[in-house]
DNA sequence: TCATAGATGTTATAACACTACATGTTTCGA
DNA sequence: TCGAAACATGTAGTGTTATAACATCTATGA
């Protein structure tokens, strides 16, 4: 799923380096990991299943008050700790990353590998890539100095197309 | 600088790729921050000396609060803002970077170039490598998708070899 | 059906970062 | 060398992000 639909630029001759997400709807990703987690054997709870509906619409990475703001049950919002609690069970189950550089989550739609997003600076929209490139950089340059490698988000930095233009 | 001189890592084979940073003393590292900030207009005060120094001398990436612990003035510890002000001086010219996965802050040795950290997720332990692959394929999956390249620290997440052995 | 593991509720607090404004210090030109 | 301006620091308070501790509820399977 590409998170800002509307600032997306394929450029030519490069899109075939990068493979871009599929551009499925939440609901068939929601069905998706309903079934992934029932083969695995956990519970995608309401709770869970809401924090990342509500990731999966967003068109940007959301902090874990704003989740909390934004998933009011009984009159209240949801507790903080209810929050990390579901954002902790999307992580580890590659459902959901946290951008460090921004306090900030997001869902995930590889499913596989290890993700990298490009975060803008200034507006914070986050695109993830699926980059082998990427991937194969970070893997050799860990463990040519000794370090074993991890699936963890690769946060990459820069100015989206759009804010440039706004200057 | 290496921050973690007892844990480094050269395999055979791959020296050549990392250009290692110069192994230079402390003392040393200081005084060509002074010379570089005369010759900038810029001015290293007591304060973001110390800080650098505390930084320099650190085994590990320090929290800002870790920081204000150990730069105690007249007998009180020094106050967050205070960190934060030098940190923010030191990071704008190049002398320190943030590393936001953990939280902290590390002293920068390269001075130029787009710098990479390889983080221990377990011990926190921070190597910053200077790796031309890396910046280059960074830059290049950042222009491919319309990005607007910005000098920001990589940081790459890993287990370092001595929490391996640790286990 | 009952024990158990897992999930959630509730309250409080830890940890990290910054705002706002007052005061001090350096620098440089008149 | 005086004074204005720019820069740096002091002080108090607050905003933001994340977790601890413990009680209660619920799904699940023997």
């Amino acid at each position: 799923m590409v998170h800002t639909p509307s600032l997306q630029h394929h450029l030519p001759g490069e899109t075939a380096r990068f493979q871009a997400s599929p551009a499925s709807g939440t609901g068939k990703i929601l069905a998706d990991t309903e079934a992934l987690c029932r083969a695995k054997g956990v519970r995608l709870t309401p709770i869970r299943r809401r924090v990342l509906e509500v990731l999966l619409g967003a068109a940007k990475p959301l902090g874990a008050y704003d989740l909390a703001d934004a998933l009011v049950s009984q009159g209240r919002r949801m507790a903080p700790i209810t929050v990390y609690r579901a954002l902790d069970f999307l992580i580890e189950h590659g459902l959901a990353h946290r951008l460090a550089s921004r306090n900030a989550y997001i869902a995930s739609t590889s499913g596989h590998g290890v993700p990298a997003f490009l975060i803008c600076e200034d507006c914070g929209e986050a695109t993830e890539i699926t980059c082998t490139d990427v991937a194969e950089t970070v893997r050799r340059v860990l463990t040519a100095q000794g370090y074993q490698p991890l699936a963890r988000a690769l946060e990459i930095t820069g100015q989206c197309p759009h804010c440039q233009d706004v200057h």
